[in-house]
DNA sequence: GTGGTCTAGACCACC
DNA sequence: GTGGTCTAGACCACG
């Protein structure tokens, strides 16, 4: 668990943590079954507050990412990791769309995007 | 002044209310000391608090888009438009950048990014 | 009357003209008896409402600087001069005294204000 | 935090809350991330609305002195000090100027100016 | 009529 | 508990 929390970026905490374990679930990184970090033991390795953790692992629980054997822990659930991916890609293009909307209407040049769009995807 | 404010769409009304005038600033709508609706005017033409107005008004004023005099009124500034263009367009472009990167760590395909851009910015 | 009004100085227009007039009468240019332009045609001439040029008038009245005769016009009161001129000064100094007083708790050296002092007094 | 505010001085308290704060910064008695009195208790203390306090604090956000986190707290920012000072300062000096020209053309003494900045720093 | 300041109180999200 | 937003209404100075 290597997640970097900004302290002051807007982002509430605990959708920086359901973030990155959305994306270490999604890339595989996370296996079926697999324990997660308790609460407490992630409160104090963020120095974070216990709540913060527990909302974000209720958050995913909801979502189907993860669930909670109580008394044991909370646990990586990969079944509908399809359904997951596509929810994840349609709520971050409908993101994407709205801030491209927002730039078209501002007038930014189409090329200044694709620019920066092929830095990130290193075409050569 | 035909602003379309959402009552609730997560940003703030006096964001809204400065983003729309921005705009039409940086349109060239607006011309050099236009005199903007007064506060109570445009309160009342947008049913919302002279106090949200005028918190738009006086955001604006600090970036230079607008001035104003007291008991006389609020009106357009384009004297440094280029500048505020080129600060405006660097904030959004940054926004840009931080999705994309989102998006690519997300192994988001980079032909659907493409497609959202195109269809914005009505390419043939 | 080469007033000279800036709409947009934090002073009210009302200040700035008893200011000049004050001024004007002080230093001795404008001599005893003699009439002030007309309400009408100092507001035409600075091109501002007559109700800012009368409220200048009328304070400048009850200071004592100048006087009115119904239908004729209004004129330089020279009379109390001695007066006028130590309750400016009285004025100016105590205006001076809290800008000294937040200069210096604000921890600005003394010798920056004798610069100051110096390039305006022409020293040698 | 023993701050007195004058309920009627002309100047308008959120200034004078923003005056006594800058000041306690820029002269070292606060810290670096030092956390600042909430909203609230600060109100409480000054007995003035919460608005007035939050006024203040937002504006020395904008300025650089404080930095806020959202459901944690308003904290001391003490990284561009340098800038800040020189900023406070040209401000302050520009003012001076201007009203040392206003007494230079009212035919004001230079000593009397001088015995007052003798006064006020003290000297032998 | 205009903007500038201030109040008292509300509801929300986050921690 | 914290700050962020918004409201409805008040009083003032200026033109």
């Amino acid at each position: 668990m290597n997640i970097s929390i900004s302290y002051s970026s807007g982002k509430p905490m605990y959708e920086q943590i359901e973030d990155f374990i959305r994306a270490e679930v999604l890339s595989g990184k996370l296996t079926h079954n697999q324990p997660m970090p308790s609460v407490r033991h992630l409160a104090a390795d963020l120095n974070i507050s216990t709540i913060t953790i527990k909302r974000a692992y209720a958050d995913l629980e909801r979502e189907g990412v993860l669930y909670t054997i109580s008394g044991k822990g909370t646990f990586v659930r990969l079944e509908d990791m399809d359904r997951l991916r596509d929810e994840r890609e349609k709520l971050l293009l409908s993101g994407f769309e709205e801030k491209i909307s927002e730039l078209h209407s501002a007038g930014i040049a189409r090329e200044r995007l694709l620019e920066i769009i092929r830095r990130y995807y290193e075409e050569l």
